[in-house]
DNA sequence: GGTGCGATTGCA
DNA sequence: GCAATCGCACCA
């Protein structure tokens, strides 16, 4: 089943309600040559504010991170470790920096994207496509698809982010329950 | 202009 | 358990 992208309405909203809805909503990919990769998001991260000890965004804008000042509705990706991509979609009105870490999805062949570097390898993602939109149906979009219930939806902390002091304690990762596709990062308080 | 490290992964 | 690997944020 096809659908529309997902639009601003969507992701203009808080990140913590764009991150639930991102479940299992389809996350698509079109390459250059025409070929359009489809897989089901799993894991994400919601990542919020200024003020939010975990975010890129708490230190304010920089040349890396601006994209998360931008209304909600384009990608924010980033080089982590000198070798991994990180792919994020901003949500959020203008100067609301916000983004959410799509950290898994099932992969179009098969093979589960679990861990966001394994994601952004599977979909061919890399800093070119910093910037663009989710909006139009170009590089990169989201589509609805059959809706993940509340019972089926678990929160933990985020992954990688014990330097953010109480933030690091917020339950802003979202997984689908049971997923073979969900990455087992491991967390700590 | 120099330095330290990260929203990770794969291999020992 | 730890190395790989580099853009960039931060300090001087």
């Amino acid at each position: 089943m096809r659908s529309r992208p997902l639009g601003a309405a969507f992701y203009r909203r808080p990140v913590l309600a764009v991150a639930r809805d991102l479940l299992g909503a389809t996350l698509c990919r079109r390459l250059g040559d025409g070929t359009i990769l489809r897989g089901r998001l799993v894991e994400v991260e919601a990542y919020g504010g200024e003020e939010d000890l975990a975010s890129h965004a708490r230190f304010g804008p920089t040349k890396r991170n601006r994209r998360m000042w931008e209304p909600g509705g384009l990608a924010y990706v980033y080089l982590v470790y000198g070798m991994h991509h990180c792919l994020n979609v901003v949500t959020g009105a203008r100067d609301e920096p916000q983004a959410i870490l799509l950290r898994a999805a099932e992969a179009p062949n098969d093979a589960p994207a679990s861990g966001p570097g394994r994601l952004t390898r599977a979909f061919a993602v890399d800093r070119a496509l910093d910037g663009a939109s989710f909006l139009h149906g170009e590089a990169l979009w989201v589509e609805a698809a059959e809706p993940i219930p509340d019972r089926a939806v678990v929160r933990t902390p985020r992954i990688g982010v014990a330097y953010a002091g109480t933030w690091a304690a917020k339950r802003w990762r979202f997984t689908v329950r049971g997923h073979p596709a969900v990455s087992r990062g491991t967390f700590r308080l």
